[in-house]
DNA sequence: CTCGTCGTATGACATCTGTCATCCGGCACT
DNA sequence: AGTGCCGGATGACAGATGTCATACGACGAG
């Protein structure tokens, strides 16, 4: 009785984007109108295709999954939002929700678990992993300040402090400040270490 | 006229490798036969299901794909060995190639050369990407020894030299060496940069 | 209006890191 | 027998990093 779901796939390596088209395409009632590479390009496709569920990769170029979703939420709230990642990160799920994510799956969850979510999503369910939501919960929000979270970026390439400096246009003693101090949040004893856990944590 | 080419799929993420599965089935003239999550079981499922073509994914736990590429290699050498890999990183495709593969591919390729390359192994020709090829001849061999590469590896998360000598059994000083003439091989200014270039040159 | 927080900055200090010279034993190649 | 590399170690030194106290203007919450 209902119409097929129109589905809108962006991930940026065309092998898994192509594979999970051909995984979708098995449902009979889904239906993959739209792929895109790029998180710049999924609004448009999305405008495009007259989609009902977008499939969201985080790591993309262009924009992140999660910027891709805030945007979809707000010019066009009918779509539904299936955040995939690589990576369970708690501090990647607290953003995804904050930004109008209507399920996040890991992509080691079985493949089964995606259909569901897509046909779930679509009758007004939420779809997440309560070991994760737990872990999210329990870390509290990010404790960076932007600039903090600025710096520790820029840092962990292992540029030296003047480097940092002239790339931020600080002075050098404040990258060491903020650096100090995110050391001091993160409870950790040096910059790599903050940089490491700050990254595991969804919080860069 | 030939029978079909029976595939095994190692790839640690379920979906990413139920999606694969799902995309190779669409070809007549494949068929996947055996799955699994970690390196240290493919040898068992080649051997079991007597396949032609084995497609591993490089970060896998257990073993990589590289680990398990030369076990068959040696163990059933008439098993075609295609490696398939989120990172195209030069010194990667270099252990590949050593340890036997018959073809190496980046997950950012189009999804059709997947089954092409399945086709082309069977057929006794190898597959790589040129680009790649380029990129591995021109780095030239891993220049690290192998304490070199314990240590950065160790000190990649940040750990202090304390702790990296007492984790490695070396006094403080010999880790100090280590990690200085490895900045000084991969010409970079502290340990941070010779981790991150290390890395990404697969040489880790 | 005041308090707290953020962004920015300085200077002083202690510790960590990176470099260099030098040494030893083992082992491989010539 | 000699040369050179690797693993391992020491000590001295310079420079980078992390800590702390302190300061100021902007801004939002109360």
């Amino acid at each position: 009785m209902s119409q097929t779901i129109k589905v809108l796939l962006a991930e940026d390596q065309s092998m898994v984007r192509e594979a999970l088209a051909a995984l979708l395409g098995l449902e009979d009632d889904i239906e993959v109108v739209a792929q895109v590479a790029r998180g710049d390009e999924v609004l448009a496709a999305a405008r495009e295709h007259a989609v009902d569920v977008a499939l969201l990769d985080i790591e993309m170029p262009g924009a992140t999954g999660i910027e891709a979703a805030a945007l979809l939420h707000t010019e066009l709230p009918a779509v539904k939002l299936v955040i995939l990642t690589t990576f369970g990160r708690p501090g990647y799920l607290r953003s995804a929700m904050e930004s109008g994510a209507d399920a996040f799956l890991v992509k080691d969850a079985p493949a089964a678990k995606l259909a569901e979510a897509v046909r779930k999503v679509l009758a007004g369910e939420r779809v997440i992993d309560p070991t994760l939501a737990a872990a999210a919960l329990a870390d509290g929000a990010n404790p960076l300040t932007d600039r903090e979270r600025e710096v520790l970026r820029a840092a962990e390439g292992g540029s030296t402090n003047a480097e940092l400096a002239a790339a931020l246009h600080l002075s050098q003693g404040t990258v060491r400040n903020y650096l100090s101090t995110a050391i001091q949040k993160l409870a950790v004893r040096n910059r790599a270490e903050a940089a490491r856990l700050a990254r595991e944590k969804g919080w860069l």
